[in-house]
RNA sequence: GGUGCUUUGGCCGAGAGGUUAGGCACAGGUCUGCAAAACCUGCUAGAGCGGUUCGAUUCCGCUAGGCACCUCCA
């Protein structure tokens, strides 16, 4: 199996990854707060994560991916005293908390489906973890690492961080973070401004309230992560990932409960993607500049200069690095709609070609190449010899390059980059300018099949398929011959009109050197 | 104020101490009734100042700008 190499927050460094059960992945990503449209910064972590697990799964790991959803304890300006973000806008909205949980629960669904992002194995919700909240409670009381303070309970940060290290993760110690925080009003209760809540108290108008040892109230922020990562993937898993903005202090506090709990820190890897910026700022919901998925889609913003599809976001996201800012801007995303268009269609001439060649699909699934599991020499190998032409060995090369790319630390730009690679080797052989052999089209077919659309998760743009398509197909038969008898006359005004008309209807044209060929727009 | 990151060609965005990132845009060409697409070719940048080195855009220091976290945020 190929080694993976991914950054690892903890140490700050490129790390190999192993897992701790061979052949096992676990891994756990924080999910949104379910109160709002996903904006474009919430499909960053959705396709990265996505892209990661599906990694796994291809090179051969049985892969487990919790992605939990935010329904409670998720306060508003600050972690102990705000006004709970679901109940906030259940008020607002005069609706249930759970109707707001549920509407923008399955928004989210929509728009993550979308973008061909596969539901995770497990969705837990924090109110369906009430009760193993309060037990985690308890436990971080038996530890000495918490207090209760009239009605609720507080992390004893200080005292926590005597034995162990706060602010292990996010590389800062205690007396640099002491120095930052801000007094607030209200926070009687704690006993140091850093100390943070894993049970609340419950205010009389608050209305989603559970009974506890403590009295009425309801888990804090950091404990569901701890509590339900714990559950499904057990109290030391492979890996955790989510925003960088998430690193602190809700990390580092999920970190903490987890010493305190059980007496380590509970994941190995913890890997962050960095954020989606707009004109260089943070795209967020308290900064108030944010673009919600549907509104791309649809193009319904006041900074969009039209729509984006769903794939066209997907791929701005691959060109990047995870680890990176990436700036939007309508430039980048028309450039990533182009570029996403050619790889898209090399896909589908790389497919016709292939069956021209008369390459048989079944053929090339029963063998399978290697290039997923062999270093980048015996890839080479295996697949060199015999009928090769000279430009074999190139085909060879991208695919192991890909691969290479993914491998370390999830590299989708360089992966891409050698994609667009493979295009011009298929471009050249739709010309005819080159010959691809039997087994180039294998690598090439198992290279956009596994890769292509499935690691990455590109896929044509939805619209229609299935029987209306055979009738489409069938019509453009019969209206492109027409136009092609009217060629043949050279009664350009006919065919030339044929053309048009199919423009209006978003039927592009292009006539080859084999024909007329058309596309949907 | 504390901590960390960053500064790449018209735009977006990578990697590597010495050999083309890639995409988009642009220019010329091939093809074509025209158009589009495709293909070929060109466009060779790395904030400023110093240092290390045979050689730095890549390492180190300083200066200037930007960003993130330190309050909820993916």
């Amino acid at each position: 199996m190929r080694d993976i190499f991914l950054t690892n927050t903890l140490s700050h460094q490129k790390e190999i990854f192993r897992s701790v059960n061979p052949g096992h992945v676990g891994m756990y990503v924080c999910g949104p707060t379910v109160y709002g449209d996903a904006h474009l910064g919430h499909a960053r972590p959705g396709v990265t994560y996505d892209v990661l697990s599906k990694l796994f799964r291809h090179l051969g790991y049985k892969v487990r991916y919790v992605r939990n959803i935010t329904d409670v304890g998720h306060l508003e300006h600050d972690a102990d005293e705000g006004e709970d973000k679901i109940a906030k806008k259940a008020r607002l909205e005069q609706l249930e908390p759970m109707e707001v949980v549920q509407s923008y629960t399955l928004r989210y669904h929509d728009a993550m489906r979308m973008l061909n992002v596969a539901p995770p194995s497990i969705e837990p919700r924090a109110s369906g973890h009430i009760l193993e909240q309060i037990e985690a409670v308890k436990q971080i009381l038996e530890s000495g690492y918490a207090y209760e303070s009239n009605g609720s309970i507080y992390f004893d940060v200080r005292k926590y961080n005597r034995d162990h290290h706060y602010g292990i993760l996010s590389g800062r110690n205690l007396d640099d973070t002491l120095e930052g925080t801000r007094a607030l009003d209200g926070q009687d209760d704690k006993k140091a401004p850093f100390d943070f809540a894993i049970w609340k108290k419950a205010e009389p108008q608050h209305i989603m309230r559970w009974n506890s040892p403590w009295g009425q109230g309801f888990p804090g922020w950091h404990l569901e992560c701890s509590v339900m990562g714990e559950k499904y993937l057990g109290g030391e898993f492979d890996i955790h990932g989510g925003g960088m903005d998430l690193m602190f202090p809700h990390h580092e506090c999920e970190i903490a409960q987890n010493v305190a709990m059980r007496g380590t820190r509970g994941v190995r890897y913890w890997v962050h993607n960095n954020m989606i910026t707009i004109n260089g700022q943070k795209m967020g919901k308290s900064l108030g500049n944010f673009i919600t998925l549907p509104e791309l889609f649809s193009g319904n913003h006041a900074v969009l200069e039209q729509a984006y599809s769903p794939m066209t976001i997907r791929f701005f996201i691959l060109q990047a690095h995870y680890r990176g800012t990436l700036d939007f801007s309508n430039a980048a995303l028309q450039a990533a709609e182009k570029g996403l268009k050619r790889i898209l269609a090399a896909a589908k001439d790389l497919r016709i070609l292939a069956a021209t060649a008369g390459v048989q699909q079944e053929l090339l699934g029963t063998e399978g190449h290697k290039a997923h599991e062999l270093a980048y020499g015996e890839y080479l190998n295996s697949v060199a010899p015999d009928s090769f032409d000279a430009d074999s060995e190139e085909v060879a090369k991208i695919a192991s390059a890909v691969y290479d790319a993914l491998c370390d630390d999830m590299n989708t730009p360089i992966a891409v980059a050698q994609l667009f690679d493979a295009v011009r080797v298929i471009n050249s052989a739709k010309e005819k300018k080159m010959k691809l052999g039997a087994k180039d089209f294998r690598v090439l077919l198992d290279l956009f099949d596994n890769i292509v659309y499935g690691v990455l998760g590109l896929r044509e743009e939805e619209n229609g398929g299935g029987k209306a398509a055979k009738t489409i197909a069938g019509l453009m038969e019969m209206v492109l011959e027409s136009r092609r008898t009217a060629k043949e006359n050279k009664d350009w005004a006919t065919s030339d009109k044929i053309r048009d008309s199919l423009k209006a209807l978003g039927i592009v044209v292009k006539d080859t050197r084999d024909g007329a060929e058309w596309t949907l727009e």
